[in-house]
DNA sequence: ACATGCACTATTGTATACAATTATACAGAA
DNA sequence: TTCTGTATAATTGTATACAATAGTGCATGT
């Protein structure tokens, strides 16, 4: 499935506890399953999924460094919640980081990188007709990594994952609308192409609306009322 | 010292044993202690600093989600090493974010928070004309840290307090500056008046200066070399 | 010599036990 | 009543014990 380049950075390991822990819990603050400040507490949330505290601790470490709950030192661990305002600020914000590394893949791609961009883009156009939307937001992620890649920029990639880490549980809800998919794809083209002519203004440029445009279409299809 | 605003999202508590863990590999690693690709063992950190493991595995956990380390599971924790390249990108990647910052600070400021940057500049010409560097530094960190709480975007203070952060290490041996001390401010000033005059464009395209001058003025006074 | 398998070691993953801290409730004094 | 102090409980912080996994090296067979 998502196995090949999904393991790359990935220590959230879906097979050990804590890899699990951690998806759980963000899946639950991310579907509004728990409430703003609610207090999560390491030996209920440990008999809930049947584990000890140490994963969970370890989970609740992670899940505050991207700022989903905020520890309390000695005292607790509570929900920060999440808003439209706040899906909108990180839509804004990973728009602008698209660009830039939209920018710096223009630049930086390699020979190999761009054949696998424009077959990417292909096989899109192959499944986007056949109305094939697994395989379609499959390429969507392969998409956006083979840029990350690109980008030749440690820290951009890393900071990139994470942000679409962070929104597939919004996403899925969403997105699997055959109709975006095929628009997407156009702008996948588009951006490609850009980089194809050594355009980087016109990349990031691109780039940038590919991401609001992306939101835009979540907005659309009643995420406001969705959360909230 | 540096107490009032840093313990706001920080539950990198110093007074916790996990906290200091995680402050000391990290400065480890910015400051270049560690080689790249160097094998992190938790027993040998844990008696080195005289803690037992658990703190130092969920130190770990933070640490590679800051990108600092890799770890591979049942396998172990690699030191990902951070590269001149690597400090430029993050000073890039900061200063589109802070330009952001700086534009919704624009819209959003309370009057409370302007009169706060004020007086910040007003104190911070003071104490630079009597080259009180300490304390320009901390006026520094503060005038940041209320634009990001001016943005009124949870998400950007966050992601933008980690960059901060982060960088603090390698700032720390380079920006003692006078002169830069000086010239920071004026680009403080004049953001600030860009601010007052709500112009979102001016006050963005200043921030984003900024950051950027921050970055050759470290470059020029050898940063480069210091780091490998 | 070389490959293969197995025992052993080293290291991480998880669970549990103990310590420290914080919140709570209640008793007693002003 | 209201405030305060103390005992108690609940919860997190840390250490340690045990389990699982991966790496190492040696022996053995070809």
């Amino acid at each position: 499935m998502s196995s090949e380049y999904g393991s790359k950075s990935d220590s959230n390991d879906k097979y050990s506890l804590r890899g699990r822990v951690f998806k759980k819990i963000r899946e639950d603050i991310l579907s509004g399953h728990y409430r703003e400040s609610e207090e999560l507490k390491e030996v209920a949330i440990g008999e809930e999924l049947g584990v000890s505290r140490t994963p969970v601790r370890e989970a609740f470490r992670q899940l505050e460094l991207e700022g989903l709950i905020r520890i309390i030192p000695n005292k607790g661990a509570y929900v920060t919640g999440i808003r439209p305002k706040d899906v909108k600020d990180i839509y804004m914000i990973r728009s602008m980081l698209e660009g830039l590394c939209a920018r710096w893949a223009t630049v930086n791609i390699s020979k190999k990188k761009m054949e696998e961009l424009e077959e990417n883009i292909y096989l899109s156009d192959f499944h986007a007709a056949r109305g094939h939307s697994e395989q379609l937001t499959e390429l969507d992620n392969r998409f956006h990594e083979i840029l990350y890649e690109a980008s030749e920029s440690k820290f951009l990639e890393h900071i990139l994952r994470d942000f679409h880490q962070y929104l597939v549980q919004v996403r899925m809800k969403n997105l699997a609308s055959l109709e975006r998919g095929r628009a997407s794809n156009k702008e996948h083209k588009m951006i490609m192409e850009a980089i194809k002519e050594k355009d980087a203004d016109k990349a990031e440029r691109l780039a940038n609306e590919h991401i609001i445009n992306a939101y835009q279409n979540m907005k659309n299809n009643g995420f406001e009322e969705t959360i909230e």
